[in-house]
DNA sequence: GGTTACGTTTACGTTAACGTAAATCTCTGC
DNA sequence: GCAGAGATTTACGTTAACGTAAACGTAACC
C-alpha cells in the first residue's frame, strides 16, 4: 500500500496554488512564514507545502475573518499540536481556551444584534420603496 | 412635561466620562471624530457627548469587536439613519445589507466551528490532566 | 493667585499586515 | 542556448488605528 493511496490525502501543494484557491497573493503566504506562522519544506530553494500546512493556512484565514491579529491566529494554531508536556502547561491552555470562548461567545452577541439591526433597517427601507411605487 | 423627565433618557456626556465607560481612551474618542465617526456639539470648545453621540460610539466598538475597520463601521452606522431619499439608493442599501449579511454568516460559521475545535483541544487536554494526576 | 485637574490642538511616532519593485535563480519548451 | 514563466531574497513604501508628548486654555479650590 503506497502511501499515496491512503486516506490521508497528503498530496503537496506550491506556494501560487495555494494563493489562487485563498485568494491571497504569494507575498501574504510568504509573510506569513516569516511571522512564524508556516514552515513549509523546501526542495532546493522552493517551498512545498504539505496538506498539514495548507490546513493551517486555512486557520490563518479564519481568524482574519473573525478579526483576530496573526499573533492571535498563531497562539490558537497552537493549541492544535500537543506540545503541552506538563500539568501547569495543560491548566494554562484550557484557561486561554476559556477565554476564548467567552471572546466568542461576545461576537456571538455582537452578531446577532447587528444582524437584527439590519432587519429592522431593511424593514423599513422595504416599506419606503413601497411607498414610493405604489402611489 | 420638562424634557428630562421623557423616557427618552437624554442626559450628556463628558469625553473621559465616555472613555471610563468603555474603556478607551480619550485619544480614541477624538480620532473616531477626526475620522468623522462622531460629531460631538461642544460648549465653548469643549466637546459635550449625547446619548445618540453615545450610541454611535457603542456601535463602532460592537464593529470592531466583529473585526470592522473604522470605514466598514461607518458604513454600518450611516444604514441607521434615514436619509436614503430615491428608489436607487433604497435598492443600493437593501443589496449592502444583504452582503454583510453574507459576511456575518460566514462568521458564524466560523466562531462555531471554532468553538468546537477548542472543545476538541479541552476533551484532550482534560484526559492529559486525568493521566497524570491519577497515575 | 498659584496649583491641580481636565480639556484642547498640533504633530510626530509606532505597529500590524501586507504591497511593490528590483535583482537573481531555475527549469522548461523550442 | 535562449526566451519566458514562475520561484526566491532583499528592501523600501503604505495604510489603519491609534500612542505619546508638548504647549496651551480654563475652571475650581484653597
Amino acid at each position: 500500500m503506497k502511501p499515496e493511496q491512503s486516506g490521508a490525502e497528503s498530496r503537496s501543494y506550491g506556494i501560487s496554488e495555494l494563493a489562487r484557491e485563498f485568494g491571497i497573493t504569494t507575498r501574504t503566504i510568504r509573510f506569513y512564514e516569516d511571522k512564524g506562522l508556516l514552515s513549509p519544506r523546501r526542495r532546493g530553494q522552493t517551498r512545498i507545502y504539505s496538506s498539514e500546512d495548507r490546513v493551517r493556512l486555512k486557520l490563518i484565514l479564519r481568524g482574519k475573518r473573525l478579526g483576530f491579529s496573526l499573533d492571535e491566529s498563531r497562539e490558537i494554531i497552537d493549541m492544535y499540536d500537543p506540545a503541552h508536556g506538563n500539568v501547569e502547561q495543560l491548566q494554562r491552555l484550557l484557561s486561554h481556551i476559556e477565554q476564548k470562548r467567552v471572546q466568542l461567545q461576545q461576537q456571538l452577541r455582537d452578531i446577532h444584534s447587528l444582524m437584527s439591526d439590519l432587519d429592522a433597517v431593511a424593514v423599513r427601507a422595504r416599506a419606503a420603496l413601497a411607498d414610493s411605487t405604489d402611489n
